[in-house]
DNA sequence: CTTGCCCACTCGTCTATACGAGTAGGGCTG
DNA sequence: CAGCCCTACTCGTATAGACGAGTGGGCAAG
């Protein structure tokens, strides 16, 4: 039981780093060495305790350091676990390119399927709402707009969630107002509709998340969102869609390819 | 002094949320309506500890919960603060474009200085080295680079610090390895060179910074990181630059422009 | 053998207390 | 008047203890 200290060392009374970062600093050694590895459990608290000669609530400290971190996340009843690196998600910049569009299922479906996992999407709202302030500024001053919100899962594990604007000119009494757009995805109506898709913009900032944005992704403790917004212009040079996206920071690496001109 | 019922209201008892949860809540709510302003100093513990009648780790407990999401800060002696948003740098997908190579200075600074900061490169280092496993996958199987290191400020405040690697074989004993590589950055002399720049591919992460990266880029608790990898290939389809890229989240926003095709 | 309870172990929440250390302002001292 | 110090207020660190609640294994009863 005590074999902690083969994997541990001990606290360093001179030192003027605070014992709980001091804690904190040998786990997350350990963890990086290996010592500890993903999914597995690390000492319990009360071993913890034992082991550096501290109080609990000492201890809980370094650990909600390391959860801070996005290293650990401790599970009620059952201890304190180093986190697993999720599949990621990679976004190609070319994942809107017409020829993807072709076939009769949604991009993120096929993409997933491609990938070997097993993608869902849930929780589809399709309504006409009172444009945000942000919205109807970058879709050309509209008061009204159709939004669709959904949201992605790929094993069982919310990944993202997204809600499409479109002005209701556009999209009012169209298949894009119906649950399900049809093959292709909004995209492809758009086109058929006459308006023939020119470039995308997207705009990526990065944060920690609301309590909201916790809840709907699950997020663990010490996980970011990536936060992309972006809007669609047809060849008119008119926005004719912006989608709001909100990634589990652990789930997605994004691709961007740029011309060097 | 007690005027703060005004402003953050009871607990409920009765609720089977956690008091600290509660307490946080309240301030969460208290600052997005605004009532504690950007920069604004929160009540102390000691004022809530009498408000709210619980003890002072349940309050510390709340505000930590809140500097998790990047909300508010603490200072030391001072009080603890509703965290101002930092003016961000909204990076353009064309930063790269030929046409801005051509001025004498480097990109950060004349994009800065454009935006009425006071920009500043710092920490510099460049020297050969052995590649990273990682490095010479991306690079295309080479053993040694030459690295430059360097971060950049803006207005004093510490907000990126990058990473360039190139082959030996192109840099070495040019300008390149000098610690100016001047006009036009590396870029332009890569193309004087006979490396004709053809396009780049950009790979985003986001993530919490290790405490490394807290040091380097002085963040407070509750802002990520945005980890960008930069690949430049040349018109014969070689790697010539790997650029490592770690940025304050909170000080950026990303934009990119892509094709409809 | 199966069901269900109990118990040991885990983390979650909360209190009360103590001392240390950074900050800022008022007032004393030279 | 200038400079220093003292003090009150702030957050930082740490202890000790209590109870609650989720989990899982073992044991006992049916």
């Amino acid at each position: 039981m005590t074999s902690l200290p083969s994997l541990l060392g001990d606290l360093d009374p001179t030192s003027d780093r605070a014992v709980f970062r001091q804690i904190a600093d040998q786990l997350r050694e350990a963890i990086d060495r290996g010592r500890f590895k993903e999914g597995e459990k690390l000492p319990s608290e009360a071993e913890l305790v034992e082991h550096y000669g501290v109080s609990r609530m000492t201890v809980r400290n370094s650990f909600s350091i390391l959860q801070g971190e996005g290293l650990v996340a401790a599970e009620h009843g059952k201890g304190v676990f180093v986190r697993p690196r999720p599949p990621v998600r990679r976004l190609a910049s070319d994942r809107f390119a017409r020829r993807h569009r072709e076939q009769g299922k949604a991009a993120f479906i096929v993409e997933a399927d491609a990938a070997g996992s097993h993608p869902q999407v849930d929780s589809l709202e399709v309504k006409e709402e009172k444009a945000s302030q942000d919205i109807s500024t970058r879709l050309g001053s509209v008061r009204r707009v159709l939004a669709r919100r959904r949201r992605y899962l790929l094993d069982g594990r919310p990944v993202e969630f997204a809600t499409s604007y479109l002005p209701l000119d556009i999209a009012r009494g169209t298949q894009i107002a119906e649950p399900n757009p049809g093959p292709g995805g909004i995209y492809a109506r758009l086109e058929e509709l006459g308006h023939h898709l020119d470039h995308f913009e997207e705009e990526i900032r990065a944060r920690m998340p609301s309590p909201t944005e916790v809840k709907t992704l699950r997020l663990a403790s010490g996980v970011p969102v990536i936060h992309l917004i972006r809007t669609a212009f047809d060849t008119e040079g008119r926005a004719v869609e912006v989608c709001d996206t909100v990634m589990a920071a652990d789930a997605y690496v994004l691709n961007y390819q740029l011309p060097a001109t």
